[in-house]
DNA sequence: TATTGTTATACTCTATAACTATA
DNA sequence: TATAGTTATAGAGTATAACAATA
């Protein structure tokens, strides 16, 4: 979470948060993906990614064109201002994450990976014993103890 | 974050989020803590800490006592309700941490352990060059490119 | 004058229902 | 009827200013 608030504080030398990062970035490798499409990826619901693209189309670095076949969709592309701008974030990201690879041997490094890798695919074993979610009628609320 | 999201799953079986949790087990820790100190421990603003002791105020998990000495602090105490729900909780929280620590081999945790110290520890070399933040003048935004 | 708890307020994120225009 | 983008709205989380009571 530390590392993460410093990734946050480097994008926000270029007034980007980290969704709209994303946004540029996977706009800038699938050049005319659709709202729905980048809301998929990004895991960002239609009505909450319009407002995060309005923003960037207003700012000049994203902008929709509709789609010639089907014109409930529109293409999303990066301006040149957009294209300028990616590169100065994907500049700031990758210092910061070189700076943090120095941090760490490479045998730090790879055991860090393959730990974080397991524990990503960490599935909780069910352990919903059968008390009450939290309505538990024995819990009667009394006096408070010091 | 996927270990923080069980990790928050796991609580709301109780209907706890993360910060009550918190709150319950420096109360239990610590009885007789004012609000300000809470606060300042778990990095919540007494503004924004009132509405969640209310709430488990209401739950009836923690009691607000007047101080004898200073009538302008009060000592917050877990109920018997709260020491009952912390303990359920505690469990919960144990049993997550005993499933995620066994995906690994103890060298595994011990390196894991050693590599997030030092990423915690990581302070960022500055790198903010001379270039504006982003009201950069010489980004015209015009016509877009696929 | 300073401090504790509190209210009010605002701004971001997130989540859901419903609308429009297309298909 | 189904889908894409959109609007409206509500709920959390977070941040700041200001207030009453007390020191």
């Amino acid at each position: 979470m530390q590392v993460h608030k410093i990734f946050l504080r480097r994008l926000s030398v270029l007034e980007l948060s980290a969704t709209e990062f994303s946004v540029l970035v996977l706009v800038g490798a699938n050049p005319g993906v659709y709202l729905r499409q980048l809301g998929s990826a990004l895991d960002v619901s239609p009505p909450n990614l319009v407002a995060v693209v309005d923003r960037l189309v207003q700012r000049g670095v994203l902008a929709r064109l509709p789609s010639a076949e089907d014109r409930r969709l529109q293409e999303l592309h990066l301006t040149d201002a957009g294209r300028h701008l990616l590169a100065r974030a994907e500049a700031q990201v990758e210092m910061f994450e070189t700076g943090l690879e120095q941090s760490l041997s490479a045998a730090e490094r790879r055991c860090l990976d393959s730990a974080l890798k397991k524990l990503a695919a960490f599935d909780p074993p069910r352990a919903d014993p059968p008390g009450e979610p939290s309505g538990d009628p024995r819990d009667d609320p009394n006096q408070a103890g010091a």
